[in-house]
RNA sequence: GCCGGCGUAGCUCAACGGUAGAGCAUCCGCCUUGUAAGCGGGGGGUUGGGGGUUCGAAUCCCUCCGCCGGCACCA
């Protein structure tokens, strides 16, 4: 019997050893971290033989593989103390996932935040009985008669469901057991720290015409370390939530009368302006022309465009007189009646019609989330009328453009996902297989990091998907670039090409922020709220330590204000250190202390958000410095 | 939309069947101050809307709305 080492080490035994004798044999240390072992490629559990010529590695505790089957185990173990606490609950799936574990119990008592509690030190209960957990191999009628003796009617429904050619394992834990494909660790003690997060409902199979289950999300991790820092990172990003600094920072809110859509405040709205200016620059640099179309369009556009008859339940309508209105839920048709006034002339092409586009879609109540997820939302849209000759010229053209704009913002950190032809499509393998090949050829030159999602293009052709990380890496799909085939044809856009002959151009949907609305949320989050110079609303506050110096604090804001900054005064009597403290709550990145001695030396004392020390400038020099950092990107 | 939780002053929260209270903010005074909370005083709530139970409801029940955490959805 040989087993063949990562290192290249071989190792003999008289017999199929099992993960945790070659574990043994390599060294104490191993042995006692090992969670599993991978074999072959594949992870199995470290009391399984393992075959002669196996080629075997041995993953530890730390090891990033085990962290998944740790939270798996840990899953095992919470439904264990479930069903022991919670009798006649019944089990379903428990599986890990990016941050954790849960399990979906069927129990028609809702569990309660004390009861996470009660579960957690049933829970720790199991680990510290230390269980082994022992994989069985069973028949189909074995495994079939074991649960339904326990009365596990979804347990019965997933075994009905494995493959024929797929063995039925169980995992044991004392008396314990579950269906389970595995692997396990070595036992229950070895799940490391873990904590209950939250109760949830979700769908069995995710089906809503299905029972709603309880699922009881967790986490674990190898080390209670590990953990704590994990609970800081949620605790963090709670920290930055943009809907508590949206309100602290006054830049928009949300009510009852208008759910899901935002009120904009004055400051709120200035970081739009800048935002959008800002693109607007761009977009002109690239070759755009903004244009604008209308909110209220006839329901027979939108029957033409096929909208009608795929997404009417998410359109609000109206009636006019005997007309039936609907609100544009996106920007595409209007584009294309622009597009259509006229015979167009290849010439003109590539045509890129760009709109700020305010549109509205009846969301689902339950989605609605902040800025994150609203009704009504203004799109950074545009729409590239061109050739199929040209898909590949535009897509790297606005990869380009995007990774500028992301980068402008803070972002640097982005992939993309390339979403290709999906199942039931429209248009022949001959179009998607340009449109893919061309799509393709423009990503790689870009040197994006690109991962195929395949299949999840859209009806009408393939799509990129661009994903940024943020400052607590967070992952946020913004962007967007879909090349479609199908909504010229639909309704009916051609040009005149070089021949003399009509031809049906093709339409690139394109966002780089995706909404305003969103992207703003994103940005508060990213930057905690703290947004750099160019961007804030307020970027500095002239603060004076006494009213002696009122009026050359007014002298310094207006020289500020005469630079092209957005400052104010702070002329109140409080304490000094008062205004400090409201102005650095409210996040303005910059604040100037001036006093009698500035005043006698027109100089400023500036402060800039967070950090504590401050500087003494001159403040011609204090002015130009910091008009100088205020400038937009671009400009 | 579905499951669960929540909704009290601008904000954060208390009162949990017996006439609604605190801190911060706001307003008014005093203070003129040197880098994250100076002092005093005043005003502010038909407890999300509607209905019910009760001698009495912020508190219990029903219903609608909204929010939060998920699920489903996201052209």
């Amino acid at each position: 019997m040989r087993i063949l080492l990562p290192d290249g080490r071989v190792l003999e035994f008289d017999h199929p050893p099992t993960g945790a004798e070659v574990a043994a044999r390599i060294s104490r240390s191993l042995a006692r971290e090992a969670v599993v072992v991978e074999v072959d490629g594949e992870l199995w559990d470290l009391a399984r033989p393992i075959p002669d010529g196996a080629r075997v590695r041995i993953i530890r505790r730390q090891d990033p593989e085990a962290l998944a089957v740790l939270r798996h185990d840990a899953a095992h173990v919470m439904a264990e103390a479930v069903q022991a606490l919670y009798p006649g609950t019944q089990v379903t799936i428990g599986p890990a996932i990016e941050d954790g574990f849960y399990y979906d119990f069927a129990r028609d008592e809702p569990f309660t935040p004390e009861d996470l509690a009660r579960i957690e030190a049933k829970m720790a209960e199991i680990a510290a009985e230390d269980k082994p957990f022992v994989r069985e191999e069973v028949s189909r009628e074995e495994a079939r008669r074991r649960f339904a003796a326990l009365g596990e009617t979804y347990k019965l429904e997933i075994l009905d469901s494995i493959p024929e050619d797929e063995p039925v394992t169980i995992y044991r834990q004392g008396d314990w057991f579950d269906l389970c494909r595995g692997p396990h660790g070595p036992s229950t003690g070895k799940i490391g720290a873990f904590k209950l997060l939250k109760v949830a409902g979700a769908y069995w199979r995710g089906d809503p015409r299905r029972p709603m289950l309880q699922r009881i999300y967790g986490t674990a991790f190898p080390d209670r370390r590990q953990l704590d820092a994990y609970l800081k990172r949620l605790e963090e990003a709670e920290r930055r939530d943009h809907r508590r600094l949206g309100r602290e920072m006054e830049l928009f809110h949300f009510q009852e009368e208008a759910a899901g859509s935002a009120f904009w405040h004055p400051k709120g709205w200035i970081l739009w302006r800048e935002i959008e200016a800002y693109l607007r620059r761009r977009l002109e640099e690239a070759g755009y022309v903004e244009v604008r179309t209308p909110q209220l369009i006839d329901r027979r556009l939108w029957e033409r465009s096929g909208h009608w008859d795929k997404f009417r339940e998410h359109m609000f309508t109206l009636e006019d007189e005997d007309r039936a209105l609907a609100i544009k839920p996106m920007n595409c048709p209007g584009h294309v009646q622009i597009f259509n006034t006229r015979l167009r002339s290849y010439r003109e092409l590539p045509l890129r019609l760009a709109e700020f586009g305010s549109c509205h879609r009846k969301e689902p109540s339950g989605a609605l989330h902040g800025l994150m997820r609203v009704r009504a939302f203004t799109q950074d849209d545009a729409h590239i009328f061109c050739t199929p000759e040209q898909i590949s010229e535009e897509t790297g053209r606005f990869c380009s453009l995007l990774m500028r704009v992301y980068r402008d913002f803070g972002f640097e950190e982005v992939r993309i996902n390339f979403a290709d032809r999906p199942a039931v499509r429209a248009g022949t393998d001959a179009v998607w297989d340009q449109a893919e090949a061309a799509l393709w050829q423009a990503v790689r030159a870009s040197g994006l990091a690109v991962q195929l999602n395949p299949g999840e293009g859209a009806f009408y052709g393939p799509k990129l998907e661009f994903v940024l990380k943020d400052a607590i890496g967070r992952d946020w799909q913004c962007g967007t670039l879909q090349v479609d085939f199908v909504l010229p044809e639909r309704l009916d856009a051609s040009y005149i090409g070089p021949d003399g002959e009509k031809h049906r151009p093709v339409m690139l949907h394109r966002a780089i922020l995706g909404s305003f609305e969103r992207f703003i949320g994103i940005l508060i989050e990213h930057y905690a709220g703290r947004l750099p110079l160019w961007l804030a609303p307020v970027q500095a506050v002239v603060a004076t330590v006494t009213n002696a110096a009122d009026s050359y604090a007014r002298e310094v804001t207006s020289a500020l204000k005469r630079a092209g900054l957005r400052a104010e005064s702070d002329l109140g009597s409080d304490k000094i250190s008062y205004k400090v403290r409201q102005h650095v709550m409210r996040k303005v990145p910059v604040i100037l202390v001036v006093g009698k001695r500035e005043m006698q030396e027109r100089t400023v004392m500036l402060r800039r958000l967070g950090v504590n020390q401050q500087e003494a400038l001159a403040l011609d020099a204090a002015v130009a410095r910091l008009a100088a950092e205020a400038r937009a990107p671009d400009a």
